[in-house]
DNA sequence: CATCCTAACTAACGGTCGTTAGGCAAATAT
DNA sequence: ATATTTGCCTAACGACCGTTAGTTAGGATG
């Protein structure tokens, strides 16, 4: 079918545009780049997408959707804050870890859409980071968490989790569902012996 | 004096790129722009720099210098774990948050260096990694840390105090001492109530 | 077999990139 | 007063940018 092989050229594309712009970042990769790295023309590119940064939309609003739509997931099983602090945590690196590439572009290549899907992409990460306190909320309100500031905290958590992909490599000893139960050991209970 | 104006320009022209690296990164910025916003042509840029790579390279070993300046100075001082750890974070925080622009250029611009910089900078990087894991080393000896995986603790705590430009405002209501002293607390000894 | 469609190609577009050469007016030094 | 230096200018270089237009070989479809 050939329809079957646009999908796989255009797949195919998305996947080499991920490695190069998380090695190179977007503005340093050009499209006769990707399109060298596929052995064929900068021009043939077109036949599949449409613009580059198209490309880069899609990389950013599809790990958007994954982490959304897992928070969304998480916030329906009514847990207790703790429980659901692990999970959460559990869920976001595990994303991350699946999707190294994306992950490193979404973090950091996003602020070269241009509008409306800037607006779009921050309103999306607002969202998720409001996901995030309100799990310290609720903890701090069960008298569980100790949270001093909570912007603080929510970014020591995020930063932490996000910079995964500085050390993470996929066939060490450490696995994706391990580091997030060091994590998380680390968060609720710190490096300090007692 | 006439060097004096040279060095002033020279000095502007550094700001305004570090500002413009950070804000666009370093690929996405031209000669045209940084000139721009001095209100010169890009061609008088070169009066006073030697290149557009050269800025870079400045403003990133710059700052590794006074990360390596600031470890070997707590080195000297031959304090226990716990307190060296403290005054380290404090150390980091303070040099993060009195260098925003240059710090985010430094943590994330570095790749665009060229060899033999490249190699230089990773391992200038490396050797100040080397500094914290030889603490957590220490208080694991001590017997005052508790540490599952040593590069995974690592990395929380590198990312935890790195990210701090994503949420730090200079004029907000926490100071770099107090966000040093919270995040030190959330490293020692957790969120959790006991 | 004739037709259509796909995925690639070549050629080229207007634009921007970092950088160099050469000149010129004002400031400084002699 | 003269000579030198400074800090900028204009013009231009070759290279590369994202993208479009038009074409062509070859496979799928009728």
């Amino acid at each position: 079918m050939a329809t079957a092989i646009i999908k796989n050229r255009k797949q195919q594309i998305h996947h080499t545009a991920k490695n190069l712009f998380r090695e190179r970042g977007y503005a340093a990769t050009s499209m006769r780049h990707i399109a060298g790295e596929l052995g064929i023309e900068a021009a043939s590119l077109y036949s599949h997408i449409k613009s580059k940064e198209e490309i880069l939309q899609l990389i950013c609003f599809e790990l958007a959707e994954q982490f959304l739509k897992s928070s969304e997931e998480l916030q329906r099983k009514k847990l207790p804050a703790k429980e659901l602090f692990k999970q959460a945590v559990t869920e976001h690196i595990r994303i991350i870890t699946q999707n190294m590439d994306s992950s490193v572009v979404f973090l950091h290549e996003w602020r070269h859409l241009s509008e409306p899907f800037l607006s779009d992409f921050k309103l999306m990460r607002k969202r998720y980071e409001n996901f995030y306190k309100n799990i310290l909320k609720a903890g701090a309100e069960e008298k569980k968490f100790q949270i001093r500031d909570e912007k603080l905290t929510l970014f020591v958590i995020f930063s932490a989790m996000n910079g995964i992909y500085e050390w993470f490599t996929p066939n060490g000893k450490l696995q994706p569902e391990e580091i997030a139960e060091q994590m998380v050991e680390v968060f609720l209970n710190g490096i300090l012996k007692n």
